[in-house]
DNA sequence: CCAGACGTTGTT
DNA sequence: GTCTGG
DNA sequence: CCAGACGTTGTT
DNA sequence: GTCTGG
């Protein structure tokens, strides 16, 4: 679920919208077809608790973990057990982070073969899916920051797609959500109620999306219908 | 005590 | 079928 | 998430 | 890192 997105937003937007700083060289160009084990924008909090926007790859990485070539296993993580899962439980403690989105993809079976179908909101800014992040360390010493999208229970209507969705923030729990402290991290379950299906739309688009090397405005192309579709 | 394993989701 | 790469 | 690769031996 | 097995 949710193994597939685009964001569409430029750099200086994502800073003003999120109210990040811009970390080391952080320049993101509008993306239509964000797939794992890609680059993708995170906000976060640095150290001295102001937000910061970086680039972290998709697909979460245990900082213990041997090789991290199976990162693209873990794109996603259930809400409901992240709290106790030894790949993400340490993330959930202490890193939390948002992941800008203007719109994702999912697939429905469509007969023999599967259909994409765009997901968006009802308003133009881009919106934040709930994430966490974490670091794994080569023999080397080199680093790799990696993050992962959560996962809840599908709402009404992406219920015809798939039984889970992604964790959708409303802008004013995102501080909550990156700032809560260890002993009250229970109170997030709150903010992990399915994202009201009202303020969503669905899309039928072409297979364009489907191969990850292609990218651009056709990814958001509506399949054209017949008059007798 | 140490050694060694542990990944996850969603699909069918 | 299953794993890897993007 | 989807697309695409994945092969082994023995012989030349 | 943390848990399990020995």
């Amino acid at each position: 679920m949710c193994g597939r997105y685009n964001l569409k937003t430029g750099s200086h937007e994502l800073a003003a919208v999120f109210a990040a700083l811009r970390g080391d060289q952080f320049h993101w160009e509008p993306r239509y077809n964000i797939a794992p084990t890609q680059p993708v924008v995170v906000v976060r909090l640095r150290e001295d608790r102001q937000r910061e926007l970086s680039l972290l790859r998709w697909g979460l990485v245990p900082s213990w973990a041997k090789d991290p070539a199976r990162a693209a296993s873990m794109i996603n993580a259930r809400s409901e057990t992240v709290d106790t899962k030894p790949a993400f439980r340490a993330a959930f403690k202490r890193r939390r982070c948002l992941l800008p989105a203007t719109g994702f993809y999912e697939w429905r079976q469509a007969g023999r073969s599967r259909q994409p179908v765009l997901i968006r909101l009802q308003q133009a800014e881009p919106f934040a899916f709930a994430g966490l992040w974490e670091t794994w360390t080569d023999p080397a010493g080199g680093e790799l920051e990696t993050c992962t999208i959560l996962t809840t229970a599908a709402n009404g209507l992406l219920a015809g797609l798939h039984d889970r969705m992604p964790v959708i923030l409303a802008p004013d729990d995102y501080e909550d959500w990156l700032t809560c402290p260890e002993p009250e991290l229970p109170s997030l379950h709150r903010l992990w109620t399915p994202y009201s299906a009202k303020q969503m739309e669905l899309v039928d688009v072409e297979s364009y999306v489907n191969n990850v090397r292609n990218e651009g405005p056709e990814c958001e192309r509506p399949v054209s219908r017949g008059l007798f579709d």
